[in-house]
DNA sequence: CATAGTCACTGACTATAGTCACTAACCTTA
DNA sequence: TAAGGTTAGTGACTATAGTCAGTGACTATG
């Protein structure tokens, strides 16, 4: 039972994990992902090693869940973007447009290390609701919304169910920033994932009314 | 100089580095990538540690070379696989099988845990020519070639350069493998490479002749 | 052919992720 | 409130990737 001035063991177990958190983070952000160890983070915090590994499965599943933090309140920003354009404007220029805000915040927020190392801990974690989906449910919705009001406006047609349809972008969006990160600093995210959603909207075939 | 009859320096020496090579290339496969040690891989072909760094500056750029050199070998089959066809058959129908062939090699030659390995080690390694290019290339020129004759036939329409037009085709071809990786088992790569390259052709903005 | 230099090879060493048997403080319940 | 259970925290230990100063056999050159 709880008692009123005393921390219980829960209370102390958090403020452990929070304190590891944040050590965790500002040490990532001074030094980068791969510069920092464990013991350094243990060190920091004056706790024993063990007790990292009482609180995370692994040094990789503390990222992800740092960043994952993180997507999750940048994802809140996307769709209120998308609920700030007017109504008439076309929903293939939202699209694009929020396309281009995702590219920014990849590359000046997130940055080249920080998504190296998530997309790196995603290949090594072992699938779960957690990894992949988790990170991206929010996002993926939002696009689900706006494919949504293109098919009712008119504007899009497809013979896909819009939960596959918003796989595969989300799916696009990862796959230019995977070629970000590997091509870096000789691939311009931003232009890239333009020209790459272009494709999507229009298609190669030629146009019968063309 | 090379004296008949006797090895030379140079010739013990590439010995040595194919020994690593074959040992590693079958410890890898009886075992998979993560589970075999550089100490074991030495200790197989009774060398010192230090040997392994001699010939590659990574685990995992021995594991690039390893598939490198097997996807060099299965590029030529692409090329061939694509020049089977009959000259009527629709470009986009041989696209598509091209790409279906692609997910037939890479889930069922390659594997996961390969997969898995070479993209991590993608993302660990310095960003060099050998890295993503090279074992893309032949690929890509495929591709292009293909584009390039689904534009000649006046099947195809674009805006893009060709180069941009197979880099977007390779990009998403990897984003679809990375998704599988990451999602094994629950992620059909066959049928939604397949979805994903209509979506290619077609795009989905509502055509005027519809 | 002697001498200096090169280079494949060595193995002990470092750094680092992750484990596990153990401790002690807290919590439940009889 | 005493006893037994639970769990946060510990730190020495293992496993493994990668380093580096050193060695000696081969090789080029005078």
């Amino acid at each position: 039972m709880k008692i009123a001035g005393k921390i219980s063991r829960k209370d102390k177990a958090l403020t452990t994990k929070n304190k590891l958190i944040d050590i965790a983070e500002s040490l990532f952000t001074k030094h980068g992902y791969d510069n920092v160890s464990v013991d350094r983070i243990v060190e920091t915090a004056g706790l024993a090693k063990g007790t990292f590994y009482v609180h995370f499965k692994s040094k990789d599943e503390l990222l992800i869940s740092l960043i994952s933090e993180y997507v999750e309140a940048v994802d809140l920003d996307y769709q209120e973007f998308i609920e700030s354009f007017a109504a008439d404007v076309p929903v293939s220029e939202i699209l694009l447009a929020l396309v281009e805000r995702i590219s920014t915040v990849i590359k000046d927020y997130v940055g080249v290390e920080r998504m190296k190392a998530l997309y790196k801990a995603q290949l090594t974690a072992i699938y779960s609701t957690g990894t992949a989906a988790s990170d991206q449910r929010l996002l993926y919705s939002t696009i689900k919304g706006l494919l949504a009001r293109g098919i009712e406006k008119g504007e899009f047609a497809t013979n896909l169910a819009l939960d596959e349809l918003a796989n595969h972008m989300v799916l696009s969006m990862r796959g230019l920033a995977y070629e970000w990160c590997i091509r870096y600093p000789d691939f311009d995210l931003k232009a890239q994932a333009n020209q790459h959603f272009r494709l999507f909207l229009t298609g190669i075939l030629k146009r019968h009314s063309d």
